[in-house]
DNA sequence: CGAGAATCGGTAAACGTTGTCAGGCGGACC
DNA sequence: GGTCCGCCTGACAACGTTTACCGATTCTCG
């Protein structure tokens, strides 16, 4: 019986209306994703690691770039409420605004955050020691005798910037240097900023042997700057970035860098959304999950010249 | 009356459920956006167009990335008929798949298709001339003095890959420049592939004075092929790419590039699709529009050495 | 003050499912 | 042959809107 029935809906190609599905179920199988414009390749990076969680089809992805998060996040807030969500993927600067938090469970959207690095026991966690990873990028400069190394910051409204600079200045005290705050300009994680920034840092009094970019693209451009000063990477500067995205590999020299699972913990943090959703225990779901962080050496940094 | 209705609306903080309006209204508001798995930055940049016209929050984008579209069309078919959506954006190769075509249309699900190649007359059509793009860029190098250049074609599956070679030849032609099979070599418009065909490439009998390279990711890794091969570019050889996508700038020199107005065209098959779901007249709209390619001649291309 | 227009409240049907429940039918078992 | 169980069928309510309609009320203007 039921294999006719199956049939029958096979030779009628029949599907059943989602929406009235959606109406007495109460849920729209809908995932949201909202990131601000960061690099391409951590978008991507960010929606591919969710969707191959949600392959089997019956969750679809909606995506929802959002700019600006920090200074209008009650706007946002609206944005995911009226998208008819049945839970939201909260990637960085978003997942770490308190106010859009309470604006999600005042209203019960269920939502995953991503790397965020305030008020960890809040909903469901993905998350990385950001402060950690600065501080193995850090060492290894220390580590191969760089003592004169300027820092680009990313955009400062990301908590990653503020926890990997934490990190940086742990191993700067561990080793007895210095960090000379003249050497510190704040980008925004755009190539474009970290161009012009870069340029400065190199042009100023004491030049670096080395930069620490927060981002593959700052370091990248942190990379042309030099170049276009005649300087020779990593003969004349040392350049580290973060992020381990494609740039960082198809880059000249290819970056040295600090892999942060991107696409693991966005599935992370879509397996455990769905996982809520189809009703699973909370207490069974863990509420935070960490990802390691991983320092891929590679050519553009080296001791410093003689 | 209708003033207070919304305050107390607003008050209540009530909002309409999309279910029960998709029901009624017979449509879901969900656009999809399929795609193959090209470079970061052509899919950001596609999902940025799209997003930028329906950004007034109506309609809402479901991303839905698919592999192998060219091996197995009506797998792609079914998953976008099941998804609920109202319309969709068809990216290369999806869009010059005449089966999916054939699926849509008897399922009566609208889309808009973005640069294809064959079967223009076939629903909403966003043009670019590949073939007078491809033609533009091979005559540059020409024009520079080259004879003796190298082709890196992107995925054959692509209509892309046929109409930019098909445009290099006519240049070739006009020029009275032979090309030579030998120098023509397959890659995917990856990276990590076309690093492997450009050593292959170079290092060959033959070594070409220029590379006309199908993307820019493969441009990348062609000059860093060349660089551990200890060629300088673009004094040893000249590199030229397609996409003006984000690499193609920080790269070291900068690309010679063909730009393709990505955005604008997702915006454009976003746009008509759209107006077409509103339901404005078939009559009204323009059912293909053309978008111009514009030559990038930036540091990776100069004459060949004497 | 009265005619007509505008507004208002209330009711009902419809959208396409899912879930429940009662009743009918047949097969298995004693 | 009677009882019980399983399976199938059909009927109906519910999900939260939108649209249409009717009758009642208020407003506008001559």
């Amino acid at each position: 019986m039921r294999q006719k029935v199956k049939e029958a809906a096979e030779a009628l190609d029949y599907h059943p209306n989602l929406a009235a599905q959606s109406l007495i179920a109460r849920r729209s199988f809908l995932i949201g994703l909202t990131y601000e414009r960061p690099s391409p390749s951590y978008v991507v990076e960010l929606q591919n690691g969710a969707l191959s969680r949600l392959d089997d089809g019956r969750y679809r992805l909606v995506v929802l770039p959002f700019a600006h998060v920090a200074s209008r996040p009650e706007e946002l807030g609206k944005l995911l409420l009226r998208a008819g969500l049945d839970g939201v993927l909260l990637a960085p600067p978003a997942s770490d605004q308190p106010l859009l938090l309470d604006m999600l469970e005042r209203q019960r959207l269920p939502y995953a955050r991503i790397t965020p690095h305030s008020d960890l026991d809040r909903g469901l966690v993905v998350a990385m020691d950001e402060s950690a990873a600065g501080h193995a990028v850090a060492q290894h400069l220390l580590a191969l005798g760089h003592r004169r190394i300027g820092i680009i910051l990313g955009d400062p409204s990301h908590a990653a910037s503020i926890g990997r600079l934490e990190g940086y200045r742990r191993a700067f005290a561990e080793a007895g240097v210095a960090i000379d705050d003249d050497l510190i300009v704040t980008g925004d994680f755009t190539y474009a900023v970290g161009y012009e920034v870069a340029r400065t840092l190199l042009a100023g009094a004491k030049r670096p042997t080395a930069v620490l970019a927060q981002n593959d693209d700052m370091a990248v451009a942190a990379i042309a700057a030099a170049r276009e000063m005649g300087l020779s990477v990593p003969h004349d500067l040392s350049v580290a970035g973060f992020d381990n995205s494609e740039v960082s590999r198809t880059a000249w020299p290819p970056l040295t860098t600090v892999n942060q699972p991107v696409a693991q913990m966005a599935w992370d943090a879509a397996d455990r959304l769905i996982a809520m959703l189809d009703g699973k225990a909370v207490s069974d779901l863990p509420q935070r999950r960490d990802h390691a962080h991983e320092l891929l050496v590679r050519a553009s940094t080296a001791a410093p010249a003689a």
